[in-house]
DNA sequence: TTAATTTTAGGGGGAAACCCTGGTTTTTCT
DNA sequence: AGAAAAACCAGGGTTTCCCCCTAAAATTAA
């Protein structure tokens, strides 16, 4: 028997969800919280499978609640559920513990089969989450091909010195370490501030890690 | 009519992937390349849909040709497929420009579902692709509180010089800008090597990188 | 084969960073 | 309230970085 509790600050929302699981053969809900506080304190005197999780709860939030709970009972699992299919939302949820996400608008059996693959260990996601977390994904490429693309060309010699630099080694290791004189290393790294428009050595740590130019 | 690349350097896969395709209304196989090289000479002078991409290629890594392929043709779109579900492999895809990654094992009707997908300008993961990225998103937070963990702490005060050094700023002009004495910028940077376990100010810009220590 | 770029190297000098030690005041925690 | 940590300040000494300049050899591109 699968112990289910579900917290929801929406009384309504708690009641229909109640209503679905009760006729569900294996399902029992073991009871109902309205704020993440009574979240904590009910898991802790009573044996839950799984917390059907809404994100946005009044006291703290949903992050903070996963979190607390992953940490006291890492054996009950989290299926967040939330009106809001926004990437950073579901991102940080999973980040914090949570084995699944899906929408409020989410069916009747897609609850079901969401609660049964949790509980048997996998991940649920519903599909119009899937999109968002893939969408994110990609869309981090934009700002890096684009910031690729006005950046000045680093030779080959350079990258490796920028690379040691990056590494902390000073001038004279960096010498020794290509065999080159202390001299060379330093138009290197000149040569480097000025294509790179940095200042400092600390700029080009920053700046070369940030357009990922030690690939 | 799809026009379809196929890039691999097995031919007995390609073999295998066109005898499917060959049958198939509305898709028609272009060409067939078995390295990097060729895709990018393909596509100039022909028209191409979709490119069916091994990311394992000889010559170029299948990352390099997505990133050429996006500058040059962002109208051709590639399907990603490999052998390999390994995280690293599809996110770094992904955010070279791929609209989908299906694994080799793929069943015919999900390659095609996979193609017709692509092509109507949506994105296409296998079920096995997808829950990688999953994993993978939710691991990160291991990794994270891990590193944040065996981090020591950082004062606020600390933590505004480090900003200040990652911006290229001088000890002077950090000093100014807190109103503080050049040799209490000092003794922070100094505390901050210590904490850090850094030897310059370059590896203190790249660990507090590395760990968004500046967040 | 020129032309351009890269890699190499050097002198000299000033600024900044780094290391060590010491101290006071303020904040934070218990 | 007392202890601990953080923030503040400071001097002197050493090393490293950064900048200006020049310039030859090697590689690469036109």
């Amino acid at each position: 028997m699968i112990q289910v509790l579900i917290a929801d600050d929406h009384t309504m929302f708690v009641d229909g969800i109640e209503s679905i699981l009760l006729v569900e053969d294996g399902i029992h809900v073991a009871g109902r919280c309205y704020d993440g506080a009574s979240v904590i304190e009910f898991v802790k005197s009573n044996k839950v499978d799984i917390v059907l999780l809404d994100v946005n709860l009044p006291d703290m939030s949903g992050i903070e609640v996963c979190k607390q709970l992953a940490a006291s009972h890492p054996e009950v699992k989290v299926l967040a559920i939330s009106m809001y299919n926004e990437e950073s939302y579901v991102s940080e949820t999973l980040n914090h513990g949570a084995r699944g996400y899906i929408l409020k608008n989410t069916g009747r059996d897609e609850l079901l089969k969401a609660i049964r693959t949790v509980y048997s260990g996998a991940t649920y996601f519903s599909k119009d989450v899937t999109e968002t977390i893939m969408k994110g994904l990609m869309n981090r490429r934009k700002s890096s091909t684009k910031s690729t693309v006005d950046m000045p060309k680093i030779s080959r010699r350079e990258k490796e010195v920028l690379k040691l630099i990056a590494e902390e080694f000073t001038t004279q290791e960096i010498a020794d370490k290509l065999f080159i004189s202390l001299k060379t290393v330093e138009s290197h790294r000149s040569n480097l501030l000025a294509k790179l428009n940095a200042r400092n050595s600390a700029g080009l740590v920053r700046i070369s890690l940030e357009n990922h130019l030690l690939d």
